[in-house]
DNA sequence: CAATTCTGCTTCATCGATTGAGCAAGCGAG
DNA sequence: CTCGCTTGCTCAATCGATGAAGCAGAATTG
């Protein structure tokens, strides 16, 4: 096993030795507690100039294994395939590096397996701290997480072990339903149950949208039709399949829908412009989520964004903290448009 | 300062200890290679089994140290609010981990600074290999890396030190322009001028692409209007600009557009349904990217798809065959809608 | 039966950075 | 001139994993 060939990078004892100095000197100067370690100016200016020439880069894992913090703070999440969770990523990673931390962010498609090996994998990175995002078993990814010592917080979906932060998923969807409901009476003249489409049944995020979607109904004394209600996963062939075979079922569907996620939005539209179904007029959609080109689909589409930066600020909130009781915040989400 | 007091990790030493053995014998069973080390079948089981009991996570920061080769792959990737670096992301992840790799992905926000300060941060973690993503100064980011030693791929953005893969802009571009005229021609019966929105003059792809533009143009015996062709930049809120203020300008506008990207797209559109320009037809739209909400927006809209797959196979049959040579390898993107 | 080979381990140096402990020179006070 | 303090460094152990080299004891060979 031989070293890379072309370029042994520079060590600090290669600086030291061209500094006619110590490693340890070169190590306190490079990471600015030379002052502390009574280090001369003169020799600091030095080293600082020579690793500048010579493109000194610390090795991180020599570092982080000598320390006994990383200062790695992972990250994993579900998908990148929209905006929401694009606008988390991105925060996060603006957020830690503000805390001079290092952000590791991996991807898990919805995959429980993926997501354990991810969580196992950021551990052995030694992360100080682990946000896992719509994690399927939050729980699961705390307990790895505690056996190593490792803080984690939940986001998007909430689990019981280590805090969580959420979005007020019953409010918005109560909002979000009462427009649907009122701008189908404004239109179509009657009071009449809506479809609700998407997510998983044993999700805490659904169910609670269910929950919001319910009330709604209730407050504007419209029964829920059960048959009504799918969730039937977020990928929008599972939305337009599950559609698609309730109108097989049912016959004719609702002038009014209740979209959970953009990603099940893109099926239930891919199925509302194959079929006939709505000839004349589109129904009234409403999606809880945010995207700029659903936006611009037309007036009959509600949306309730959630907050994000609310949300990591609630996130790196805790992490300062260093708050552990598994409590949940939730984040009252924006809707979006002036019904 | 003390290690994390709440539970010290298990280490190699430590299941060496309970299973009455030398570290080196763990070390050996628990990376595979026991049997070139000549440690019986069923000392490995007996520490197999432990290690299993225990909970043991290896150390990558001191695994990395020691070997040769870090295993992971680096990215840095502009943003993640539009779905093909998105896309480009995730297919990225999947392929790393096929390959045994353990892959990183930052994001920096077409910020040059930051892209520098991410590249030395990933070196810092001694990735085997870095891949630039749609930088704003790939050259550079090769230099810093070939001077780590580290194998360096552009993709998206071409440069001119190390190997690139990005789409074929040119014939994208040229595709995209014929079929917007012949589409402007078709409804408004004359051949006309386009105009093109959004991506910076300076960078490859906008410049690729203006060239495909213009070709179209002359092949349908257009002229190409010089005050028309309006590389502004990306984000939405320049490309919004950019047209208001030609809109003032000129008075009034093509009935035919080219947007270089979805993002910009967000601007042009923003600025169409504000403003009363267009105000009986909106006007035939070609946008060089490709989202499943810009696709539902109407009829009037043709998009292009970069073939990210495809892409991100190229880019690992280079690590995989370590090629070096700075050649720039085109992918034909995907034309979605048919005319 | 001695010489060699094979088996199944252990020992120890090493990767690069960090940090507590320690040491020598200089300087001021007594 | 000596004692003690400060200044400005160096030394060496350490973090956890890795693997070349080496060392007993058993097995095989001539």
């Amino acid at each position: 096993m031989k070293r890379r060939p072309q370029t042994k990078r520079t060590t600090i004892y290669d600086l030291a030795e061209l500094a006619g100095t110590s490693a340890s000197a070169v190590s306190a100067v490079l990471n600015g507690n030379w002052k502390k370690r009574r280090i001369s100016a003169q020799l600091a200016e030095r080293i600082t100039r020579l690793a500048e020439e010579q493109g000194y880069a610390l090795n991180m894992q020599a570092s982080v294994l000598r320390r006994d913090r990383s200062k790695i703070i992972g990250m994993i999440v579900p998908k990148y395939d929209n905006r929401y969770f694009g606008s988390i990523v991105e925060q996060f990673e603006t957020m830690a590096r503000e805390r001079g931390l290092f952000p590791i962010v991996t991807c898990t498609r919805r995959d429980p397996a993926l997501e354990i090996e991810a969580a196992r994998a950021m551990l052995s990175y030694q992360v100080d701290c682990l946000i896992a995002t719509g994690a399927t078993d939050p729980d699961r990814i705390a307990d790895i997480c505690s056996a190593a010592g490792v803080r984690a917080v939940n986001l998007d979906l909430p689990g019981s072990r280590v805090p969580s932060v959420i979005s007020d998923n019953f409010a918005g969807a109560l909002e979000l339903t009462r427009r649907v409901l009122s701008n189908c009476e404004r239109e179509f003249g009657e009071k009449a149950p809506l479809l609700f489409v998407g997510g998983r049944g044993t999700d805490h995020n659904t169910s609670e949208r269910v929950r919001g979607f319910r009330a709604a109904h209730a407050e504007a004394g419209v029964a829920v039709d059960e048959l009504l209600v799918l969730t039937c996963g977020y990928a929008p062939e599972k939305a337009e399949n599950a559609i698609k075979s309730l109108a097989a079922k049912v016959g004719t569907l609702p002038r009014g829908m209740f979209v959970n996620s953009t990603i099940s939005l893109e099926g239930v539209m891919r199925w509302i412009r194959r079929s006939s179904h709505y000839p004349d007029r589109m129904p009234h959609l409403g999606c809880f989520d945010w995207d700029p080109f659903v936006a611009m689909l037309g007036d009959h589409i509600e949306m309730v964004r959630q907050d994000v930066p609310r949300m990591l600020e609630a996130v790196f909130e805790i992490i300062d903290s260093s708050a552990t009781d598994p409590k949940v915040i939730e984040i009252p989400p924006i809707v979006e448009k002036i019904g």
